[in-house]
DNA sequence: CATGACGGTATCATTTCCGATACTATGAGC
DNA sequence: GCTCATAGTATCGGAAATGATACCGTCATG
């Protein structure tokens, strides 16, 4: 269990917040928990979704998740396999708190942009 | 610069969120920001509401907080030494986010408790 | 001189995170 | 038998985060 980083969250009433930030936090489950608002998906559909993600690290968030009650992975007896993964109740009670996270980023980072501009020279770093 | 955790936001729409994540991640970054948002506090004020924080640590957030723009730093040239952190206008506009973090905390984790309240025997699944 | 208060900094060791790669299982198609 | 597609799991190694502890600098007090 990776994602107890807080023995004791000793922090008066300010607690709620990190509690809330450490089981969202996990370098990778924010993006998908923003995902899974719009649909349940399958694993690698979320895959496509997150380029640089790598197969090991996508099944250990989404078994955080699914340990917090967040998502709920269905397993279809089918081959090749087929597992989807949705929101559960509790996972849909985050809403207010991606769409803060989101709009935030939205409007204070580089990052708010929904449809990239191709005709934008985002990433390009002289290579030499 | 320990805080960079992605070296690309390959992740669509849902990168604002975590680009939002990133920049208030860091264990306790959170909460700080909350004890700042209700006014300007010195360094051992901090560190008497988070009693399990070390010394390292909060010079460490503080100092990337600052980096980030968040927060302010004000020093005084007095023996002993006097040092102010308050939010910048910057970190101001976090308000919204640390909001929606600490009311979902509120409701949903036991942590939700301004003045420690256990009454409140919260559906914990994974009972361990 | 020694101690205390305040706000740090430096160093060392451990824990945890995360990426790369390889292996597993099954039915379809050739 | 070989390859493809899907969804994982196992193992190894390097990087980063974090904790513990000791040391720094200055003025006041005794």
């Amino acid at each position: 269990m990776p994602r107890i980083r807080h023995k004791r969250l000793d922090c008066s009433p300010g607690c709620a917040v990190e509690a809330t930030l450490e089981l969202i936090d996990g370098k990778w489950k924010g993006v998908i928990l923003f995902h899974l608002l719009h649909g349940t998906m399958r694993f690698n559909a979320l895959r496509k979704r997150l380029p640089t993600v790598t197969q090991r690290m996508l099944t250990a968030q989404l078994r955080e998740l699914e340990q917090d009650g967040f998502v709920l992975r269905t397993v279809y007896a089918e081959v090749p396999p087929k597992v989807e993964y949705s929101l559960t109740e509790r996972g849909r009670t985050l809403e207010p708190v991606i769409t803060a996270l989101k709009q935030w980023g939205d409007t204070h980072t580089r990052f708010g942009t929904d449809t990239q501009r191709e005709t934008e020279p985002e990433a390009a770093p002289a290579g030499g």
